[in-house]
RNA sequence: CCAGGCGGGAUAGGCGGUCGCGGUUCCGCGGAAACGCGGGACUGAGGAAAGUCCGGGCUCCAUUGGGCAAGCCGCUGGCUAACGGCCAGGGGGAGCAAUCCCGGGAAAGUGCCACAGAAAAUAAACCGCCCUGAGUCUCGCUGAAUAAGCGGGAUUGAAGGGUAAGGGUGAAACGGUGGGGUAAGAGCCCACCAGUGAUGGAAGCAAUUCCGUCAGCUAGGCAAACCCCGGCAGGAGCAAGGCCAAAUAGGGAGACGCUUGAGGCUGGCCCGGCCGAUAUGUCUCCGGGUAGGCCGCUUGAGGGUUAUGGCAACAUAACUCCCAGAGAAAUGACCGCUGUUCCCGCUCAAACAGGAAACAGAACCCGGCUUAUUUCCCGCCUGGCGCU
RNA sequence: CGGGGCAUAGCGCAGAUUGGUAGCGCACUGGCAUGGGGUGUCAGAGGCCGCGGGUUCAAGUCCCGCUGCCCCGA
């Protein structure tokens, strides 16, 4: 269960960590969001989001948070095995910022959650390739 | 019953379950501590949290004055920490009415008023009207005469003068109606009415209202044009500001004295004022500051109830309550049952099945304004129709 | 969160000082010149000035409220 939570220590929080993710990370698009991802040092999986002021107004953009964020509560544990057997390594860390376009506030969490579900496990069956 | 006006209130569907999040606090375990892990309790968005249009608190900067410029407000009185807000009163306009909307000064000065029109603001005089009338034509008389003179008439008549009644324009035309008067006319004079100024009295704290007297006889609009009058205001904003403080770079920083005076500051500008590179002496000290962290950060012009004062806004007193404090930023996801309203399908109707239910997210805190918006409820008032 | 700016023809800009029938360049349409095109030349069309109120006789311009876009501050 514990696997399910989603703590401070598993967001990205620092501007800091935002720029170097997006500098040197690997990234991918699916029709309503930008995904950058980078291997890290620890052994968790972190999350960052993001989502466009052109998203408007305000509650709409703390909607699309809060549903990237309640989509990477329940399915980290998949998207962490995905990305372990892509880079044939357990234990390794992910870092995650997901990026949300304009569009994106009015899906549903179901609608949210295919896309990035088949976003996410298309880009690590090519990383594997690779 | 229908139509309308004003004011106030409720709700932001509810209950349960599973998985989660922010804050405070307690317990257990680990740890030197910071803190981490596990568990419990309490608590966690709005009427607009919004736009950032005003006003304050709070914080720092500036503050030795003087002058200039710029800004905002504007009937009167009150309320308030303050306001461009609110309450009461007064005036003007709209409406049958309830009611709603608007507000210093145009007689201090400057400026503008296109087109049209005679003229657009100390009135002027284009047409017209009226008077005088050179000249021209004509008639009569004197005369020999068609010369000259005198007199009369006509004129679509040079020129001079009077006048502002009328002139179809325009958004707006320099008082209105009637009478007298005159060559024609005119507040030129008179009566009534409208308006202005001065002044006396009455009511009111005042704005203002009412009743008189006198005067000149009349004064266009625009200050959301410059402006005048009265009032307000130093500047910036919690990314304010304070504390701790890696890595890297660097060796300086501060105080005082003295001389030189490039340059800079004085937060709109000027006068005025102040600081001061460099060189030199003495003394003291390890500081400044980025990432990051902590504080500011929620007990406040606070909410509720009652009483008293006041027409009211509001004030005072007593009792009582503690009600989000994040920081890449917390309220969500899924499931079940169910309330109200609306839409569609079937139907005489209902039941039933399906669908829909707003605007929108605290970011230092308050008081307002403005804008967005769901479903209703209550009270008062106005007009119309019907019945008694 | 706070501070500031812009919006006019299809595109890029004037006009806003001092309110009075809204213009310039490119592009567009038609005529002429050429065998045809480019080019040149002549003519024309295209705007309720972002939206809604107010002041005024009259608003692109002045005042108020919205909408959209852009910039600055850790």
């Amino acid at each position: 269960m514990a696997e399910a939570r989603f703590r401070k220590s598993d967001r990205i929080r620092l501007s800091r960590d935002y720029a170097r993710i997006k500098e040197s990370g690997k990234r991918f698009r699916t029709r309503h969001f930008l995904l950058n991802y980078q291997r890290s040092d620890g052994d968790g999986i972190r999350l960052g989001t993001v989502v466009s002021s052109r998203v408007r107004p305000a509650h709409k953009r703390n909607r699309c948070k809060r549903l990237i964020r309640e989509y990477f509560r329940m399915n980290r544990s998949e998207i962490k095995g995905w990305f372990e057997f892509a880079w044939n390594h357990n234990g390794s860390g992910l870092d995650l910022v997901v990026v949300a376009y304009p569009g994106a506030e009015g899906l549903s969490f179901g609608e949210l959650k295919q896309e990035l579900n088949a976003g996410l496990e298309q880009e690590a069956g090519q990383v594997r390739k690779r």
